[in-house]
DNA sequence: CCGGCAAATGATATCGGTATCAAGTTATGG
DNA sequence: CCATAACTTGATACCGATATCATTTGCCGG
C-alpha cells in the first residue's frame, strides 16, 4: 500500500514515493529496497541496480526523520553561537563565520547536519535532540560551558583549555601568541611594552600569560591596560589614556585587531608614530589588517582549520572513541607596525 | 511497555523517558500525555498539570524524529550560505552573521530549527527535507537561485529584486542607497563622482542604478570604475588608476566599506585629502568604518532586521499564505568623509 | 540423490509520537 | 427520570524507515 494517494488523472499528489513505493515498483520487499539504497552487501548487485535507478527516475528522498526514529539518533549536531551583538564580542567578528565554515564542511561531509542556535536559542527540543554539540565561546566564567554540559550530550568546546577542565576544548594556542609578539618586541628592541585588553576572557588570559611569560625571560615586566571592549575606540582610549598618565611606552600588543588599529589611531593623536615610536601587534590577523595604514602586523589564527578540527573531535565523541583537547598553532604576521 | 529497560540498580539505561513511560506513571494512555504536553484544550487542566509535572520530575523529552515522521514535516528551515572564502565576497563580511542572528532569533521563537549549510552540502538530505530554505546570496546570474528552485521547497532568498523574479525575495533597497549617496554628493557640490565597483552582482547593480539615476537628474554622469574585488587593496587600485589616467574627480561612491577605505587610502597616497578635495562614502556602515580615520561615511543597512524578515516570509510560506517580496530601507550615515 | 552451506529475500516488530473516531462520564434541562 | 450536550479519555492505526530472525533458492561435495 502506498501513501502517496493519487488523484483522478492518476498523478502523485503532494507527497514523493516512499520505500514501499519503490518496492511495489520493483516487485521486492521494502526492506530489500532499504537494503538497496543503503549499499548493504546482502543485496544481488543486479537488483541494487535496478533499485537505484527506480528511485532516481521517481525521485525519491529518504525520509529522514523515519530513519532517525528508528536508529535513535539525530544525524545532528548542534552549533551554539554567542550572536547577540555585545560590547566585547560584536557579532560582526570575523570568527564565528570561519569556524562555521569549517565546521560546516567536515558535518555535511560525514553525513550530519549543522543546527545553530543562539544560546538564548538552545533549550529548543531539536538541539537537545542533536547527536553533539559544538560550543563557540566558554562565556565568562564557563557559564555557557557549565550550562550545556548539563544536557549529557557530547560536546566540544572552543575556547581556552583551563586547567581541569574535564570537557573537550579545541582553540588555538593563546599562549605561544602571546610569547610570539614579546619575543618579537624584544628582538626590536623594545623594553617598555603595553598589553591591551580584558583577561577575563579566558582567551585573552592566556594570551597575557604568555606575554608576560617570555617578556619576563628577559627581565622585562610589561603594563598590562585593562579594557573591557574590542573596539577601535577602546583602543585609541587606552593610549589617550596612557599618555595622560605620562606613562613611558614603546609597544604594544593589543588582543585584538579593532584595538591595535584604535590604539595606532590614538598614537598618531598624541603626536607619536607607528612604528617609529610605538610597535604594534593585533590578533586575529582580520583582512583589513594587512591593508590599514600602515599595515599591521598581527597574530594569525587559521579559523577554518579549528572549525574543522572541532567537528572531527565531535563525531569522534559521539562514536565513543578517545578524544583529548588541542591547541591549534598561531604564527606572527609581521607587517609594518 | 517501556523501552527504557532498567538494569539490576533499577535505574534508568541510556535513555529518558517516553510519552508511553509517562502515561504509565500517570495512569493515563500516551494519547492524553500528548495532550497534556501540547496544551490541547482536550484535557482536564488537573490531568495536564499533573502530567506536566512528572514531566519535569522525569526530564522527559520530547522525540522530535517521531513527531516530525507523524506530522510529515521537518520543523526546519534551511539556509544556505555562500561560506567559501572568495575574492569578491569573502567570508569575513559581516553581512551573514548579521543576517543568520536574525534568523536565528525568528525562527526559533517559531519552534523551527535552523539547519545551516553551503552550497555545496545542500544535496545532502536532511537539507533536503526542510520545510523552508533561505538563500543568502543569489549567485551570479542567479545560478543558485535557479537550482535551489528545482527543489519545490518554500525559498526566500537574499538579494536583489530583479524583475520577473517568481520567488521571493528580501533585501534591502540599493536604489535608495545609490540615490541617497548621489543627493548627499551634490548637496556638498560635488560634479565629477565617481563609482567603484562590480554591477554584475544585481545588488551593486541596483546601488549603481539609484545612484545614476538621481544624478541624472541634475544633469551629472557620474564615471563608473568597475572593481571586481571587494577588498582595500582594490580601492586603492582604483583610485591610483584614476590618478595615472589623469581622471579629474571629487567624489567617491565605493559599493563596499572596504573599497571605501582603500580609496581613501589611494587618494591620500596621491596627495589629495578626504573630504578636503574628495568626498567618499562606502557601502554596509562597518563597525570599524566609524573608528576610521577620518571616519567613513556609508550607507547603513539593517542586517539582523533582514535576517528577521527572511524568516517571517518564509514561515508565511510554509503556512501557505500569501507572501510578497520587499525592501529594506536604508540610511546614510554621515561622518568625516 | 541428499545433507549442508552460502546468497538473496522476506515477514514482522519496532522506534515515539499524533489523528481519528469511539466511548465513558457528568451536567443540564424539559 | 430520561434525553442531549459538553467534557474527558482511550483504542487503534499510522507516519517511513531498519533490525532481527526466518525462509527460499542454488550450488557443492560425498
Amino acid at each position: 500500500m502506498s501513501r502517496t494517494s493519487k488523484d483522478q488523472g492518476g498523478k502523485l499528489v503532494s507527497a514523493g514515493p516512499t520505500m514501499a513505493d519503490l518496492a511495489t515498483l520493483a516487485g521486492v520487499s521494502k526492506i530489500t529496497v532499504s537494503r538497496a539504497l543503503g549499499d548493504s552487501p546482502l543485496v544481488n548487485p543486479q537488483t541494487r541496480e535496478r533499485i537505484r535507478e527506480l528511485a532516481q527516475q521517481h525521485g525519491y528522498k529518504l525520509n529522514i526523520s523515519a530513519r532517525n526514529l528508528r536508529l535513535r539518533r539525530s544525524h545532528t549536531v548542534a552549533v551554539i553561537v554567542e550572536m547577540k551583538p555585545s560590547s566585547d564580542r560584536t557579532m560582526f567578528d570575523p570568527y564565528p563565520l570561519g569556524l562555521l565554515g569549517g565546521i560546516s564542511q567536515e558535518l555535511t561531509a560525514a553525513g550530519y547536519s549543522v543546527l545553530l542556535t543562539t544560546r538564548q536559542g538552545a533549550t529548543a527540543a531539536a538541539v537537545q535532540a542533536a547527536d553533539g554539540l559544538i560550543l563557540l565561546g566558554q562565556g565568562v566564567h564557563q557559564d555557557a560551558v557549565l550550562r550545556f554540559r548539563k544536557l549529557g550530550v557530547p560536546m566540544v568546546v572552543w575556547g581556552a583549555d583551563l586547567e581541569g577542565d574535564s570537557h573537550v576544548v579545541v582553540g588555538s594556542d593563546n599562549q605561544l601568541g602571546g610569547s610570539l609578539v614579546a619575543e618579537h618586541f624584544f628582538r626590536l628592541g623594545r623594553r617598555r611594552p603595553v598589553f591591551i585588553g580584558n583577561p577575563s576572557h579566558p582567551e585573552v588570559y592566556d594570551r597575557l600569560n604568555g606575554f608576560v611569560a617570555a617578556l619576563g625571560v628577559h627581565g622585562i615586566k610589561p603594563l598590562l591596560m585593562r579594557r573591557d571592549e574590542f573596539t577601535p575606540d577602546s583602543g585609541t582610549g587606552a593610549v589617550l589614556s596612557l599618555h595622560d598618565r605620562k606613562v613611558d611606552f614603546d609597544a604594544i600588543f593589543a588582543c585584538s585587531d579593532l584595538l591595535a588599529m584604535g590604539a595606532i589611531r590614538g598614537i598618531q593623536e598624541v603626536g607619536r608614530s607607528v612604528p617609529g615610536d610605538v610597535s604594534v601587534v593585533g590578533y586575529d590577523d582580520m583582512p583589513l589588517g594587512a591593508s590599514f595604514v600602515p599595515a599591521l602586523s598581527s597574530v594569525h589564527q587559521d579559523w577554518q582549520e579549528g572549525g574543522m578540527l572541532l567537528a572531527r573531535k565531535v563525531l569522534a565523541l559521539i562514536l565513543g572513541e578517545p578524544v583529548a583537547s588541542e591547541t591549534l598553532p598561531v604564527r606572527l604576521v609581521v607587517r609594518s607596525t
